[in-house]
DNA sequence: CTTGAAAAAAAGTGCCC
DNA sequence: GGGCACTTTTTTTCAAG
């Protein structure tokens, strides 16, 4: 892992549909050269998949929410299982046990509030362990990238 | 936007890397329809981009956490302001403006504690218009996927 | 063992119906 | 939307450093 394959990782992380011959010339490499690193790195498990990403709005999904829970018994098991739980949902992107006061963290990509209605009731009605959820709604998105900084 | 170019964008939301052929035989058209449908909707911005997704352990930033900010003077044009100064951060990958007792939501990527500590002290110590700030940590990953349902 | 050049295979592209 | 010729890109092979 050398600055050539941090520099094609950083390239291929803001554009993956570049060509290989493109790759190759901008980070100085020849195509059979810089092709045998993309397919290493991806071996590897560096580059764990290819991803098309989609305009939310474009997709009729503009609203975004985020859900903090707060579990009955905080215990590893319940944690695990409501996250299942949470994972479950289309609608959930993000699922996350936290630290803190609160247990979960949930972010939600909707189409509308009744989406969010609907979903709340499944989560939380039959799910008698949890004690309280706060949901927050996105106003505006100041940045989101799925580039990991190298 | 039928029912083929939604399971197209399906398709290509978990793997961009297949071959147009490969897509066109699995949704049940000819190679040259499937490619028209998919530069469609790459042209109409449906797909906003193609990108390579990273293993973070693997690339070296497992560590994963959530600041919460409360603002001093919460207008619209301070949240902007603090949303641009968490934006320019490398290790910021999403930064949003909230409805709710917080102002702002971030989320982090990572090295190690150290680098929490250093991205604080930019934020927060020169920032005289944040109040307060709650960092949480991610414990487990339930979910994390970039496919918006449809 | 790694690199680059060139051939071979495969994929993408554009025009026709 | 499908079929076909054309172009580009990827992939393999192979010789040289």
């Amino acid at each position: 892992m050398d600055r050539i394959d941090r520099k094609l990782l950083n390239l291929l992380q803001q554009d993956a549909s570049r060509t290989n011959a493109d790759l190759a010339a901008e980070v100085g490499l020849s195509p059979s050269s810089c092709l045998r690193r993309i397919r290493r790195l991806r071996s590897a498990g560096v580059i764990d998949r290819v991803v098309a990403i989609l305009n939310p709005a474009k997709a009729g999904r503009s609203v975004k929410a985020i859900i903090t829970v707060e579990l009955e018994r905080h215990g590893e098991q319940y944690v695990r299982r409501f996250l299942d739980l949470a994972a479950a949902e289309p609608a959930v992107v993000q699922a996350y046990s936290v630290s803190g006061e609160t247990d979960a963290l949930l972010m939600l990509r909707l189409k509308d509030m009744e989406e969010l209605d609907a979903l709340t009731e499944r989560l939380f009605r039959d799910e008698s362990n949890v004690a309280r959820y706060y949901t927050t709604f996105v106003i505006r998105t100041g940045k989101e990238t799925t580039a990991i900084p190298l």
